[in-house]
RNA sequence: GCGGGGAUGGCAGAGCGGUCAAAUGCGAUAGGUUCAGGGCCUAUUUCCUUAGUGGAUACGCAGGUUCGAAUCCUGCUCCCCGCACCA
């Protein structure tokens, strides 16, 4: 076995002193933006980054040979908790422990042969970089995009830090896992809500996104039209603003509730009486985590309030309850109560013993009174007991309803998001800071732009207690930028989703030291045209890079509206049913299959193993068998077999499967279905190898060898330049252009049929000849079922129709028929039917062409109101011994 | 609960109306190899039959459409993955 480490350190090494992956920002050909997410540096390769890149290059390496100039970037999302948290616990400097793990990380990548243009790195915790970060929010500050505001938000007690609400997930941080807290805070904020429309309405743009990707931000988008409703509070003078998507069940509301937090209840409304109560619910209430009212379950729990109001549409008197199943952060943050059809509102009516009214009847037609849970009809139905709106669809009273709230002054329609404004601030040193100063006479200033980069000090102190930047003199204490007087800066840094919001745009113009990017560079090279990354970001930086590109848009720096064309997701690397994991012990050190088998193989098992999309699981057979792969192709350039004088049969078989692959491949690339790339090549190398144990026509052989060592260029880019120098080719494999595919060469083997079609063509006449004489009823064609008949069926229904040749043809020759039986089919019919004899150039198989002979013989028997007999070949003792080769159908004349 | 995706040979995993007993890899069995082992090479790997050939079952289960279904339709069962007290 050859020693495929070797082979891959001897290139690396060529390609690097031979610059072959530059991009150069001028280039005559077309461009092709390739890039993969970039990693944050923890400090080792894993799998899942072995898998990202192996798609990415796998992809940039064909884009490249097949003649564009391909931009493929490296960097590094450099900033982040982690380096902070070694700080603390290993008392090094964030800085200095980060670089370290770039370092590692790269050298590792760079013993992957990933073909990325190094000269482009970039690395988002150096002042040359986050520097824009602060130019950009001062851009944002400007527009009013970045604001801060008090308000509750999540904050989580492990990081010490807030977070934003996609950061958190089922209640918990997304990082550390521990139970986010909501607490009210002054804190800085994007405003993503403005392009709240734009980002939903857009999402119909991206065509080449994984439809789950796209219901994902839709879903978090969440645009909804509702209503608001107002109520007057019986005996109080004051009005309650209620909030629906589904008034049309209005008519079957029985009562309101009010989340505990609602400002209302700080207004002196409630009754003595009542005042308690109410109160003691509404502390118990706020003293509840989000984890702990979800442990409760969906048990309901509420007070009433001693108030009531009026449905205006029922003139029904119903009761205000404080309950905290229902969210401030939701519509107006009460809701009135439609037990009937809501689950929620049925489980309270049910603990509380509220009226339930019906005033939908679904598809199960159920008109009775509603009592169990599974008569609680949400989705659809009809409604009843709703005076006007009566025998309505629900959707139909919806609109109905809405727009008589609003002319009767009732209610008001408004359409709301789910999403949130993003929050940007985060009490942590390892970030960008904000360039914002706090002076004492002239409030908040913002840092101007010749001031920038604010840098991050050096002297700061990582003791786990609050934010270093608060305690570090050095940074703190500035001048106020327009009155010179003393004045703190803010401490809070950037959370690190906004360095990676617009971090493929500096790639274009990496080292510009005057301006974010380069608009030229960025128009010539953006959008990025494949990107490549996990699910896990399918909300979080992916929407974040789409608001950005868009505020950037209406900055007047960018021209395009959408910043990644193609997004393909990949799935995760699993090891025993379960994700690769130190704690889980099931880790595979990408860094030991590459010393031992080399990098190529840890490539082409990861991409044949699975498609690029789904889940991989790890298999050290698998991986084995993936290395005796490309010794074997190896071999078929190091031993050269015994070569022939002559071209024959086998060439043509081998060229032509040298052309299906060719062609194949090149689809399955395009497609990203890079395993079944893989596997066609396996194919190739398979007919390869027996080609070889003959002796072979040598050009043919050199061609094709060199053709494979092309072909899996992409995937073993090593293994690739090896059989290239090995065959004496000039120059390198990586920078050869990508073989095209010959349809006459893939139609070789039709060739070798053909004795055996000329054969079925004699009978063929034979039966045309015959018919010219034959008397009706007196013939029969007897038939092998093993060949099936496509145009049977067609055939057959024009037979009755007609007794026109020429009509019959025409027929078939429709535009409708040719879309439905395929153009290849259709096209050989007149030809056939005119010269029976000749085979038309086509690219039907074998079968095919067999099973129209045949139907076409029907068709003429047909015509001269023959009679024909199908049967099984072997039912007929004479058909046997006509038939000259057992392959062959048989045709008997009777 | 809502939304999305699946179920194919001993395993993983293609195929998405006819060239399918079904790519490719792994595993298994037999044979070969200047072969210790390993590696490498060849053949076989649903069942029945044959000298070659052929036939019968098969692609989660049950129906349907079609000359023809792993592929299309309907129902069922089971699995996975997102979101989730969003009114």
């Amino acid at each position: 076995m050859a020693d495929l480490h070797a082979i891959s350190q001897k290139w690396q090494k060529r390609w690097e002193e031979e610059k072959a992956f530059l991009t150069p920002n001028e280039s005559p050909k077309p461009k092709y933006y390739c890039l993969e997410m970039f990693p944050y540096p923890s400090g080792y390769l894993h799998m899942g980054h072995v898998r990202n890149y192996s798609i990415g290059d796998a992809f940039a390496r064909y884009k490249r040979m097949r003649g564009f100039n391909v931009l493929y970037p490296m960097g590094y999302d450099a900033f982040g908790l982690p380096a902070e948290n070694a700080a603390i616990k290993q008392k090094v400097d964030p800085a200095a422990w980060t670089f370290k793990n770039i370092e590692g990380i790269k050298k590792q990548q760079k013993q992957m042969g990933l073909s990325y243009d190094w000269t482009r790195e970039v690395q988002t915790c150096v002042p040359e970089y986050y520097q824009w970060n602060q130019w950009i929010f001062l851009k944002f500050f400007e527009k009013g995009l970045a604001y801060k505001k008090k308000g509750l938000v999540n904050f989580c007690p492990s990081c010490k830090t807030v977070l934003a609400n996609e950061q958190v997930e089922e209640g918990k941080c997304w990082r550390c896992k521990s139970d986010v807290e909501k607490t009210d805070l002054e804190q800085w904020y994007f405003k993503i809500t403005d392009y709240a429309d734009e980002l939903l309405a857009d999402i119909d743009k991206l065509t080449e996104w994984p439809d789950r990707v796209k219901t994902m931000q839709r879903n978090w988008i969440g645009r909804k039209l509702w209503i608001d409703i107002d109520y007057e509070i019986e005996g109080t003078g004051k009005r309650v603003t209620v909030s629906t998507t589904r008034p049309d069940t209005n008519f079957g509301a029985t009562f309101v509730v009010i989340a505990p937090e609602h400002s209302l209840l700080q207004e002196k409304v409630i009754p003595p009486n009542r005042r308690k109560d109410v109160e003691a619910y509404i502390t118990a209430a706020k003293k509840k985590s989000a984890v702990e009212r979800e442990a409760e379950g969906r048990k309901k729990t509420g007070v009433f309030t001693g108030l009531c109001c009026v449905n205006q549409l029922t003139g029904r008197k119903m009761p205000l309850w404080v309950a905290d199943f229902v969210l401030t952060t939701v519509g107006t943050g009460v809701v009135v109560g439609v037990p009937g059809h809501d689950l929620r509102d049925f489980e309270f009516a049910k603990e509380f013993n509220l009226p339930i009214v019906r005033v939908v009847v679904g598809k199960d037609g159920d008109t009775s009174e509603i009592t169990k849970k599974e008569q609680v009809q949400e989705e659809e139905g009809k409604m009843v007991n709703s005076g006007f709106l009566d025998g309505l669809d629900i959707h139909e009273a919806t609109a109905k309803v809405m727009t008589f709230l609003e002319q009767k002054g009732w209610g008001k329609k408004t359409v709301r998001y789910r999403l949130r404004d993003w929050l940007v601030s985060r009490q942590r040193y390892w970030g960008t800071p904000i360039p914002v100063i706090y002076c004492e006479t002239c409030g908040m200033v913002p840092v101007p732009e010749k001031d920038l980069p604010v840098v991050l000090p050096k002297d700061a102190e990582f003791t786990g207690e609050g934010n270093p930047l608060e305690k570090s003199h050095s940074f703190l204490h500035t001048k106020c930028p327009k009155c010179g007087g003393k004045s703190r800066r803010e401490t809070d840094t950037m959370d690190t989703f906004v360095d990676s919001s617009w971090y493929f745009l500096r790639y274009c113009s990496p080292h510009d030291t005057k301006q974010p990017f380069d608009k030229t560079a960025v128009q010539k090279f953006m959008p990025v045209d494949q990107y490549i990354g996990g699910i896990e970001h399918a909300i979080l930086h992916l929407l974040y890079a789409r608001f950005f590109t868009k505020a950037l848009r209406d900055l007047g720096m960018l021209e395009f509206d959408e910043p990644f064309t193609r997004l393909l997701t990949q799935g995760m690397v699993v090891k025993d049913g379960a994700k690769m994991s130190k704690s889980l012990g099931n880790v595979v050190d990408p860094g030991e299959i590459i010393a031992k088998m080399g990098p190529d193989t840890a490539r082409v098992f990861i991409l044949f193993t699975a498609l690029p999309e789904k889940e991989l699981e790890w298999s050290d057979t698998g991986v084995q068998g993936s290395y005796r792969f490309l010794n074997r192709v190896l071999r078929l350039a190091e031993e050269m077999p015994a070569f022939a004088p002559e071209k024959g049969s086998r060439e043509n078989h081998i060229l032509s499967k040298l052309h299906k692959t060719i062609k194949r491949v090149t689809e399955h690339i395009e497609t990203f279905r890079l395993s079944l790339a893989i596997g066609a090549l396996m194919e190739l190398v398979n007919d390869l190898s027996k080609y070889a144990e003959k002796p072979v026509h040598e050009k043919t052989y050199r061609e094709t060898v060199g053709a494979l060592s092309v072909l899996l260029c992409p995937f073993a880019p090593h293994v690739a330049e090896e059989m290239w120098e090995l065959l004496g080719r000039e120059g390198l494999c990586s920078l050869a252009s990508w073989p095209a595919f010959d349809e006459s060469k893939i139609d070789l083997e039709a060739e070798a049929q053909e004795a055996m079609l000329d054969a079925v063509a004699g009978d063929i006449r034979r039966v045309l000849d015959l018919t010219k004489m034959a008397q009706p009823g007196k013939i029969t064609l007897i038939v092998s079922p093993v060949w099936k008949y496509k145009l049977y069926g067609l055939l057959k229904q024009e037979m009755e129709k007609t007794r026109d040749m020429k009509q019959l043809i025409s027929v078939c020759m429709d535009e409708k028929e040719l879309r439905t039986h395929g153009q290849d089919i259709m096209k050989v019919i007149p030809a056939m039917v005119k010269e029976p004899a000749r085979m038309p150039e086509t690219l039907l198989t074998q079968g095919q062409e067999l099973a129209l002979l045949k139907s076409g013989a029907e068709h003429l028997l047909g015509l001269f109101k023959a009679k024909i007999i199908v049967e099984s070949a072997d039912e007929s003792k004479e058909a046997k011994a006509k038939s000259a080769s057992p392959s062959k159908p048989a045709i008997v004349i009777a």
